[in-house]
DNA sequence: GTCTATAAGCCGATAGAC
DNA sequence: GTCTATCGGCTTATAGAC
């Protein structure tokens, strides 16, 4: 996890202030002062807040990763069950008064006038990951177009993130999961039947 | 349309700045300069930025959701076709250089810290606008969980903006627009047989 | 590596004239 | 209804001591 170096302590409060309230409304005087540093100090390891914002997001994609996976592997049942149980939990994390969506997304939408900003390619690399990681496991179980189908799931996940967000309604992570079940499950019968009639 | 008054010249200026560059990105200087008009006047028309952001959001209200109609409308073929040829239109205005992303989501992304702000509160019941359009137009085809499918085709629609926005990629669109009308397809078909066999 | 202090400028909002 | 002028505060980033 995250040790106790002061570099540490700086991303601990960053990560907790730009979640909470975004980007551009958080100042490195908050974060300084969240973590118990100067803003000199602050300068001293990061040598920008664009940086700083790129770290934050760079420390939450494995952390994140790791808890995606292990929802699905720890689910019962089949692979869309499996699919299924990640949007569950996802809905369940959405219950939390803390929840604000997606840092990911979030921070994307707000720097969306910068599309080179060094946090929206952790962005992209992030989320990429997790698709990628569908697409290897739905091609493991035999599902031919085992792409298109981990783009649809991850559009569904990400539309979750902004519904629910916008609306203050967690039973749409349980929608986009019924989609994205029953869209798997068809993958899955299709791919028991390798030359469907036609 | 927007007229030539000030307060109208005042929301097209701050609809193309808060648009293109983000809300906490634009200062009601930039606003008033871009309107031709002084800060003072601004603040005769809006008693506040926070007015002012909702403002934008209502003016782009209805003539999104004309759009949306229009698309659905004007499209070939059956009510799956007609779905995902929003998803294809959608995907086209994507791929102008001036897109970034849905408005009422990315302000409602910067604004998450905010839960009560009048813009939210806007963005909120335009979405719930469009997903009431879609159940009424999916029961009226005979589909039995028209709710339910709306809130799905909702999701789709919002994960595409969100992850088309952070991959610069305007397939996802399509890929979601299929996701869509595979649904409504199924919906369709399930509508046929009143009682299906079980 | 961490501190105090400050630069230089921008922010939302207001005062008061016409 | 629109103007000029400005307040008090906050912002990113830096200078220089220890």
């Amino acid at each position: 996890m995250a040790g106790t170096t002061t570099k540490d302590r700086i991303i601990q409060a960053a990560t907790k202030l730009f979640y909470a309230e975004g980007i551009r409304a958080v100042s490195l005087d908050a974060v300084a002062e969240k973590a118990g540093v100067t803003k000199r100090t602050l300068y001293y390891h990061f040598s920008s807040k664009d940086n700083l914002v790129a770290a934050y997001l760079e420390a939450r994609d494995q952390p994140n990763l790791i808890i995606l996976k292990r929802w699905f592997t720890e689910a019962e049942g089949n692979l869309a069950e499996k699919v299924r149980a990640i949007f569950r939990n996802l809905a369940n994390s959405a219950r939390s008064p803390k929840w604000r969506g997606c840092g990911f997304l979030r921070t994307t939408a707000e720097l969306a006038n910068l599309p080179g900003h060094p946090a929206i390619t952790v962005g992209k690399a992030h989320k990429k990951k997790f698709e990628d990681w569908l697409r290897i496991v739905f091609a493991e179980a035999g599902i031919k177009d085992a792409s298109e189908l981990a783009r649809q799931v991850v559009v569904l996940m990400d539309g979750s993130f902004a519904t629910v967000l916008l609306h203050r309604d967690p039973s749409y992570m349980e929608t986009a999961g019924d989609a994205a079940s029953v869209r798997v499950k068809a993958a899955l019968a299709a791919a028991a039947i390798p030359s469907p009639s036609q």
